[in-house]
RNA sequence: GCUCGUGUAGUGUAGUGGUCCAUCAUGAAGCCCUCUCGAGGCUUCGACCCGGGUUCAAAUCCCGGCACGAGCACCA
């Protein structure tokens, strides 16, 4: 990772802050990673902010708040710093509102939307742009108590209305809002636009580098203009491009929320969904996705990506770790026939081909029944992995020999005497895949994951008395 | 329309004037090994957006195009 400027080692602070209207995605995990690196490498602090200042387009969802905090815990090993809610902290934005216009660097505009815009495109000032501080605090006692309703009034700080930028010009930091909030209820009326709340925090934070998308450089050119009516100086920025992931096409919380509540999506953590419960639950380990992260740097590029990267990176991450199971898809039943070679009563398998982990599977050949996926029975000379050469003829497998003489396909299979049902779970796009089959029933731990051999990695969801669950990892 | 940003192999990424016939990862193809279509090893494929300029020398600096993206919300 580039270097972050001006940093001191020990002094630097950064913070990462979503909205809490859901858990945290697959694209907020770039976040996370980037400024937790950052905070490791220069032995910093990091700040976990919710930024829960509005109530009505993309309301807050009460149970958020701890499921962010857990999928921070779970992708960084740790906990964040400081914690800080934007909803606990109003009376703090208040206060520098009301400095502000007091200061006479700030004005209730009480302009329509509408008509601001219009003014502001031609770069004229409003008429409320030149009422004295006197006038603008009892025009923001009014906002307060409530006597002013959504949309009469909105408190903007006063820039320049000739910048060439017109996202720039006395841009608003205030509005009303009477909504109820679900962590203060309706205690306030007024509430701060995340440009003003992120900025006074970011100062009250002691933020020293802020590291955010690019889509917010409009952002840190209108805060650093708050920055110097305030006499501070702003933190060190930079930023990251717009991601899109392949699998997922574009997506967003709120998106998935309606969905989830239309019952489209059995919850968060849907295999099918980008949040990082939905990847964690199927066995994504949090060091690789994390690798995968810092692996594609920080740059402002626009850039679309795949999961397969990731796959692979957590491929080499969990593959020693994973003992190996048979299952097998589409079982078709095969009666082996002995041909007179003499058969081994138990066959003994190593849990990981190259023994990373210790131990072994023991399988029961007694009764020489055994499930072979219909797909490998397309061909009629087959070897049973790890144990003998066999010809398929209607349903008998004749054993011609017991070592490998040829180069004949490998194919899994297992006997029926040690075999359950179970149901392999794949997400695909929006569909789920559902995979019928038989898997070895050796040793099966609820939440393991294994390596099912010639097939992919998969965790184990649920096990009971008929059949066990599986949910597909990647291949 | 105004403002801002970005353009290196299929996908990411390194590279800030010569050490670059451009790095690494991922991918694809093939081979070796292996009793997994896994792991490992090897080989191959494949890129500096275009056009000018500066310079002995440009992926790198300058100008002009073009393409893509973002902001211009009383959302974050």
């Amino acid at each position: 990772m580039k270097d972050l400027s001006n940093a001191v080692n020990g002094k630097v602070i950064l913070r990462f802050a979503p909205n809490p209207n859901g858990p945290l995605t697959l694209g907020h995990a770039r976040g996370v990673t980037i400024n937790s690196e950052y905070a490791k490498i220069y032995e910093g602090k990091i700040v976990l902010r919710f930024d829960d200042t509005d109530s009505k387009v993309k309301p807050p969802l009460k149970e958020a708040y701890s499921w962010i905090e857990e999928d921070y815990e779970w992708l960084t090993g740790k906990k964040p710093d400081i914690i800080v809610r934007a909803s606990e902290r109003m009376d703090t934005y208040l206060r520098y509102a009301v400095k502000m216009l007091d200061e006479g660097f700030g004005y209730v505009c009480k302009c329509s939307a509408e008509i601001f815009k219009q003014l502001r495109d031609n770069s004229k000032e409003c008429r409320c742009r030149n009422k004295d501080p006197r006038e603008n605090l009892s025009d923001w006692n009014e906002m307060i108590i409530g006597e002013l309703t959504e949309g009469m009034a909105v408190v903007r700080v006063k820039t320049d209305m000739n910048l060439p930028n017109p996202a720039l010009r006395d841009w608003p930091a205030l509005r009303i809002q009477h909504s109820y909030h679900p962590m203060v209820g309706d205690k306030y009326k007024v509430w701060p636009l995340l440009d003003f709340q992120s900025a006074i925090e970011d100062h009250e934070q002691g933020v020293t580098h802020i590291i955010r998308g690019k889509d917010l450089m409009d952002s840190t050119r209108k805060q650093t203009l708050l920055y110097n009516h305030f006499g501070w100086n702003y933190p060190e920025t930079m930023y990251w491009g717009r991601v899109k992931i392949h699998e997922f096409g574009s997506f967003s919380t709120s998106g998935m929320r309606k969905e989830i509540e239309n019952k489209n999506y059995s919850g968060w953590d849907d295999p099918r969904l980008p949040t990082l419960r939905a990847l964690r639950r199927r066995g994504f380990d949090s060091e690789a996705m994390r690798s995968y992260w810092i692996d594609l740097g920080l740059t402002q590029k626009d850039i679309s990506v795949s999961l397969q990267t990731i796959e692979s990176f957590n491929s080499s991450k969990i593959d020693s770790k994973c003992e190996r199971r048979i299952f097998v898809r589409n079982p078709k039943k095969i009666k082996l026939d002995s041909n007179n070679f003499e058969i081994q009563k138990k066959l003994i398998l190593n849990k990981h081909p190259l023994n990373e982990i210790e131990g072994h599977r023991e399988w029961d050949l007694e009764d020489l029944e055994i499930y072979v996926e219909s797909e490998d029975l397309e061909k009629t000379h087959i070897r049973l992995k790890d144990f003998a050469d066999i010809k398929i003829e209607k349903s008998v497998g004749i054993i011609q020999s017991i070592d490998r003489v040829d180069k004949r396909p490998i194919v899994h299979w297992v006997p029926k005497s040690i075999c359950k049902k179970a149901v392999l779970t794949i997400p695909n796009g929006n569909e789920l895949i559902i995979q019928e089959g038989v898997i070895e029933d050796i040793q099966i731990v609820k939440n393991n994951i294994v390596q099912l051999e010639r097939v992919g990695y998969a965790k184990i969801e649920s096990i009971n008395d008929e059949f066990i669950e599986l949910l597909w990892l990647h291949g």
